[in-house]
DNA sequence: TCCTTAATAATATATATTACTATTAAGAAC
DNA sequence: GTTCTTAATAGTAATATATATTATTAAGGA
């Protein structure tokens, strides 16, 4: 039978405290802080557990860490190109984007991942700062 | 001044042949059985290099390898979560998707990864068998 | 043919994640 | 409360994907 165990409510209360969208090694990072023994695959396998619950969402995103998030609406995210960071963005939800596919070739859909790309305002600021100082011009 | 290697040749030759979405240890193992000698971190250049040259085009799906892809109309794919093999999706192509979004906060957008989730055939195929069979009976 | 240096091969390292295994502890049975 | 079963854990190793490092090679201009 599922047991209840004092990581397992660690690693879901990490993720409902920690906002913004955070890496398994992040929540990793902020249960240690309290309890310092667990260990990190520990908080993976809880993390996946806990997504496939439904109790917490995972989000896949290209080209870097998973990212996980407590529950809330269907909404889309951003990842900065640079800095890795990954952002909300305000956008309607499209449901049901898979009904758009004309012929699945027998495959059983079942979702999508869908992330923006950019630079985020901290970075792209940072280049800016760099050109007008001619910081840049280093070889 | 930017040099035309064979190894170069080599890579962008087999990401043309392989039609089917390699990734780059694909193509390592394509170029690598005519070029044994070819070093597997040289593929990794030249696809990436390639892919910012705009000769071929670099597909970054949400857990697992990057896959690479000749040149052709824009398109989406699917991948099995299975046997994570991916597969073009017969949908039309969403021009300029991030103008949906309503506010950017100063985001720089350059584009999005779109991928859809499901089983493919294969893998469901073999599901069904196992059932018929009862072979799934076992622990 | 020579020369400069971009590109390479080979190896090491980084990152993200899962697999393995002896030990611990959750919770059912008493 | 005590015992018992075994799910879950801690710690470690292993895997997958990809980039960094460095001495050596070779592309292509002079």
């Amino acid at each position: 039978m599922k047991r209840n165990t004092i990581q397992r409510s660690l690693t879901l209360d990490a993720v409902q405290k920690l906002k913004c969208h955070p890496t398994a090694e992040e929540v990793y990072d902020f249960v240690a802080s309290e309890h310092p023994t667990i260990s990190r695959g520990t908080v993976y396998r809880n993390l996946n557990q806990l997504a496939a619950n439904g109790e917490i969402r995972k989000m896949e995103i290209p080209s870097g860490a998973d990212h996980f998030d407590h529950l809330c609406h269907d909404h889309y995210h951003v990842r900065c190109l640079k800095c890795s960071r990954v952002f909300d963005v305000d956008m309607d939800y499209i449901p049901d984007l898979e009904k758009s596919i004309k012929n699945t070739h027998g495959f059983e859909l079942s979702g999508y991942d869908l992330t923006f790309k950019g630079i985020c305002p901290d970075c792209s600021m940072s280049d800016q700062t760099r050109a007008n100082t001619g910081a840049n011009s280093r070889k």
